[in-house]
DNA sequence: GCCCGGCACAACCGGTGGTTGTGCACCTAG
DNA sequence: CTAGGTGCACAACCACCGGTTGTGCCGGGC
């Protein structure tokens, strides 16, 4: 199925006759007639009745109607999701189910009206470049990484502190706990694939480790959440970090627990970082919608590494 | 722009390599490769990346991943409104700024799951011959004229009485009227373009003319709303009938005055009509819907032709 | 260093989709 | 009733798009 067809229908469906859609498409009357024949063959039914004066739309055709319009809107803002200047607003998030996620569909949800595209990328340094190459608008990280300070045409203001909780099996040690403290996980294996050294988050949870002294593995690849998961609910001896606000999918409950983490509580310090001279009007407007949103975190008996910069 | 490319794109991105999106798609690598070259080109930004061992999405093809994929949606569903066997439900309403758009539109609130097609048939035969084809699923009529009983098998139900008001100019006789008696309007020119003898909304107007003595005068082309509104605010002599429920689109209010008409209130009365055989399981939940929703009508003081049967 | 996996380029070819030319049906005016 | 005009469809032709096969190049891993 082609978009040029699907506007010659819509053309010719407000036109009226196929003559007049094919001046408007700078095509001939025959072209126009050939695709429409060519739509309807590929639908597998009549789209318009040929009268003496024109074309009207069957039944089907104005079933079909309105879809095709939704398609060409699709379309275009598809075509305007990588088209430079007045694209929608690009923000590169962690991960698609992740604290920053809820962010944004609170973003969303109070303005719906501003287009949002969401990516994600590597690091944060791949999101500094990003940022400062225009590529994308802003990005939620965690900063003040030791040895990685922000360039200085790089903006960020802190705007979500979200608690650890540890994920385990039904048969681990811990699954029958209400809350654990940070020094009774020490001894157990915490297992967290995926972690990449160099990156801001490895930075994160090795000052956890050096800290308190735990045992976190990053060995074997990341097979993706619902492997990690698995692989967690059949494991007595495994459990792993997970954000208290992370959206978990999991159809039949494998008999995960969650457990809030305390004495201090370990959170992630998520950040949002844009470029200083970024002219895209919908960032301001996010920025201001955190602020606001934002309130109410950084409590006392909370952890971070000592590089996060306070609030 | 193709859809076929499109799909191409998503299956490449979902796969991570071109090798493994040419053999579900059936066609070569060199062809993947080519249809996602002509995207780049057409879009102008690269989408992948390619490495040693495949490609992966740039910061663009992350960004225009999902609109891909809900273009892919959209054209699903294009095609499934004009698939015979579980396609939406499909309804003809009189016009798309009347009152029963507002019943739709209600109804489309209840149940959003539920998706829906409108279509605008010509007068109640058509739509009861499209009913009886199974080309609609559900009409929103006046019923019952004379000589123009409801085969059996096409069931109704009255929905929703809805009081004609007056609309006028700034100039008219009548703007300033708090209220008119139908009384008063006798011998006002009631301006009506577009009725079309043998119609069932023209035998309800010829009915309203017969008992109160009106004039209503039908001469003149349908030009469409807004060249009627654009007469009537312009001429002092005319005025017209419209529904109190229907939206005008009126960018610069031209002083239109809509004047609430009484002693009696004359009300169209619009009827859900429905084969007695369709099988369609969302016409049951809007006939479930329009019986909860079209309570409180048909209040005394109104009046509607005697053909139109009780509530 | 060699091999292998994966993408791109080149050459070739068939079919899609455009054009012009023409026919036919229907409405309308005289 | 007929003649003319309008508007769509069919036929023939042709160019180019989009597929294939064949091959080269690049990068990672044993």
């Amino acid at each position: 199925m082609d978009l040029d067809t699907i506007r010659t229908f819509v053309v010719a469906a407000d036109a009226g006759q196929f003559q007049e859609a094919a001046a408007e498409l700078a095509v001939t009357q025959q072209a126009v007639s050939k695709r429409i024949a060519a739509l309807e063959r590929s639908l597998g039914v009549r789209l318009f009745t040929r009268t003496a004066r024109g074309a009207e739309l069957t039944i089907d055709g104005q079933a079909f109607l309105p879809h095709a319009r939704e398609l060409l809107r699709v379309a275009e803002r598809a075509v305007a999701s990588v088209h430079t200047g007045r694209r929608p607003l690009r923000v590169d998030v962690l991960a698609s189910r992740s604290a920053q996620s809820g962010l944004m569909r609170g973003f969303h949800r109070a303005h719906p009206e501003i287009e949002l595209d969401v990516v994600m990328l590597f690091d944060i340094e791949t999101a500094v470049a990003a940022l400062r190459s225009g590529a994308i608008d802003a990005s939620f990280r965690a900063v003040a990484v030791p040895g990685r300070p922000l360039p200085e045409d790089i903006e960020s203001v802190r705007v979500l502190d979200e608690s650890l909780q540890l994920l385990t099996g039904p048969a681990h040690a811990l699954a029958g706990a209400r809350s654990v403290t940070v020094s009774q996980l020490a001894g157990h294996r915490i297992w967290m694939p995926g972690i990449v050294p160099g990156t801001e988050w490895a930075a994160y949870y090795a000052d956890l480790v050096a800290e308190f002294g735990l045992t976190i593995e990053a060995t074997g690849p990341n097979f993706g959440s619902d492997a990690l998961l698995d692989t967690i609910a059949d494991t007595p001896a495994l459990a792993t970090f997970m954000g208290e606000q992370t959206r978990l999918v999991w159809p039949a409950d494998h008999g995960l627990r969650r457990i809030p983490v305390t004495d201090p509580t370990p959170v992630y310090p998520h950040s949002l970082l844009w470029h200083r001279d970024n002219p895209h009007p919908a960032l301001a407007t996010l920025r201001a919608h955190l602020a606001t949103a934002a309130a109410g975190h950084g409590a006392a008996g909370t952890w971070t590494p000592g590089w996060v910069l306070p609030r």
